[in-house]
DNA sequence: TATAATAACTAATTATATTAGTTTTGGCAA
DNA sequence: TTGCCAAAACTAATATAATTAGTTATTATA
């Protein structure tokens, strides 16, 4: 019965499948047990319940968020860094909407670990922002910017919010060049 | 016993006021009903259960929303009506942090109301954008960019995204004239 | 081979949404 | 005023979900 005996990373991978098709609304922890052919009981062996479940959804999202953004950075410097990050970004949330979503849970479910997470993925946008040697809290107002774009941006799409005809690429590209191109205005203006 | 009998203002009220208070997952229709002195199913001779009373606080909010967005920019325009605009959807989404949440519906609950009700804030914009002569479609991009941004910024700040300990409201003005100021450049670049 | 830990199970509890069917009530017409 | 009717409340019942408690089975190991 207890076969091959479940283990999280399998739990997780199937959580992050049911998300990504269904909703993440629609994990539950019955639908969850059923893909994995046990019952929902069971999955407390594993995993901290639903909260757990969606702690867990929320880091691994954020891991491979951060992953994404990461290796579209490796090579690139300036803007066309900032730009490939944010392609890789709006297409991770496109490739797993679900999983996107997990990782914004509610505030009071926030604890050290997933606000690290989140964290990894602010320094790794003030590392590109080094070149443009910004004072300490002038790049964090950049990065609030650029993550609010595309948080809002992949968000807003994700959620059916774009209903025009309108090339969606096209629309991400436009928004980060003209967020670039003023950010750049500042830069210089400041030299 | 049906005194006064309630009608659907008052139940949306009480919708709202719970969502803002307690987060929208909490707007469960036992709660909802034990706030207003009934029992869960006599709410339903007013909504049609939780999907009809989600969509009822999607349409108001948005109209809220919208509201507050067109008398911020009132006898302004250009970028001084961008930045009000800018400032009155935030303002809105703190004061009412649950119900904003419930006016970003699944695409699956997406009916022609709610896409016409989303798409006056869109026009609001383009009409503000109309002085700068931008081609349609041109226009358009610049508005799902300004409409990223402040989904993006209201969301990351509600869901306590901004952890570190730097003004918010600094960052949403810097936002909104680093991108505008993009804008403007590519406006004088092309006449 | 026997035992201990692990992980599955069943059963039961609580909470929620929803439907069906019943009762109450408040307004309006005779 | 009185009686009727529609609206809106109610109770009861069902289905789904999360969770806990307690039980059984299995696997690894002493």
């Amino acid at each position: 019965m207890s076969r091959k005996s479940l283990d999280k990373a399998t739990i997780l991978q199937a959580a992050i499948e049911l998300a990504d098709d269904m909703g993440l609304e629609q994990v539950t922890l019955s639908s969850l047990a059923q893909r994995l052919g046990i019952k929902s009981p069971s999955l407390y062996n594993h995993i901290d319940g639903m909260r757990g479940l969606r702690r867990e959804l929320a880091l691994h999202g954020l891991q491979l968020l951060c992953d994404s953004m990461t290796k579209a950075a490796v090579g690139k410097a300036g803007e066309k860094a900032l730009l490939s990050i944010g392609i890789a970004y709006v297409a991770f949330v496109r490739e797993h909407p679900g999983l996107y979503e997990a990782t914004q849970p509610a505030p009071d479910q926030m604890d050290e670990e997933l606000v690290a997470a989140s964290y990894r993925s602010v320094q790794l946008l003030l590392d590109v922002l080094d070149e443009y040697q910004l004072e300490r809290d002038d790049a964090l107002h950049m990065v609030r910017g650029l993550r609010s774009m595309l948080h809002g941006f992949a968000s807003l799409e994700l959620r059916g919010g774009f209903g025009l005809k309108l090339d969606t690429d096209e629309s991400l590209m436009r928004m980060l060049r003209t967020y670039l191109s003023g950010m750049e205005l500042q830069v210089r203006t400041i030299d």
